[in-house]
DNA sequence: TCTGAGCCCATGATATCCCATGATTTCCCA
DNA sequence: TGGGAAATCATGGGATATCATGGGCTCAGA
């Protein structure tokens, strides 16, 4: 099954930077091959935290690999993103520590948000999100009326996928 | 499982100039047959040191076999890297001690970092490191949306296998 | 004997593991 | 269909193991 991650959920970090990762994502991911997550800061989203799991990597590895040994794009990417990223296992309660880098880029506090967006996922500082979300709506509506209404009749789930 | 480094660990040097592989890399550097490194000057980038495992040094092998039998390119890559690799192993606390050409070429002075790049990692001086980072990271803006999408969109059908 | 490299032990800091708790949600049965 | 029992989940906190680092000791070669 195509490894899918939907909805939004907003979790607490504790006093030790830990954060759940919501149940719903760990089937996903521990599908992929081992129970934790890839985290890195997202290169189309200032200030938002990208997640996925070992597949989507893999493909990021094969997308890699197809360039040429050494050629500049595969610099550019291997250095941009595998050096920013995180792999992380959840403890036994399904818990991950969120890694000082990633706290900072994302501005987060007390509190994260986890978005699905399909193949991957994202975590928000909560206002940031609502934010984003805003002007993704608005955005939309302004740009393509016709996919706005569309968008509408399908629920909230296409708003946060562009 | 897909031999993997990410992230960035910033380590020390000590008064005899030994260094800890990030633990995280010693998993994916001992599956592949030995407790160690093999460490070689960059051949793309200027200052930094690359690093792998035995894995990787193999499918470098047969690339450069796979050019002409003599050829310059060959000469270069081997001259290169086989000529300047050094195969260390870690002692019982993980730790390796940088040869002196290394650390000259790499101008490394009591700190260095070590940067996952997917297949292999790399071993800089923070302020090297920082500059490099920054400079691709912009490159990458203008470059990688393309690829970013290819990779997602190629997601659904593709096996994570690799 | 001197020098250097490798080996082992010590230590503080950090991350991991494990158990506990309250709040929901899910399930089952009447 | 309503109520209650059981399971799941997010969260807290203490105990434990791991890691990075520092320093001393030993053995080999010069």
């Amino acid at each position: 099954m195509a490894p899918i991650f939907l909805g939004t959920h907003e979790v607490k970090l504790d006093s030790k930077g830990r954060v759940s990762i919501p149940a719903p994502f760990r089937p996903t991911l521990s599908r992929q091959g081992f129970d934790g997550v890839i985290l890195f800061p997202s290169y189309k989203v200032e200030g938002a935290i990208e997640g996925c799991g070992q597949d989507f990597l893999n493909q990021l590895m094969d997308s890699v690999n197809s360039y040429e040994l050494f050629s500049d794009a595969q610099e550019d990417l291997s250095a941009t993103i595998f050096g920013a990223a995180h792999q992380l296992q959840w403890d036994s309660n399904g818990r991950i520590v969120l890694p000082e880098a990633l706290i900072t880029a994302a501005d987060i506090k007390d509190k994260a948000v986890f978005v699905g967006t399909g193949a991957l996922f994202r975590i928000w500082q909560p206002e940031r999100w609502a934010a984003y979300q805003a002007a993704r709506r608005q955005s939309a509506k302004e740009k393509v009326p016709s996919l706005a209404v569309k968008s509408q009749a399908s629920g909230q789930s296409a708003g946060g996928a562009a």
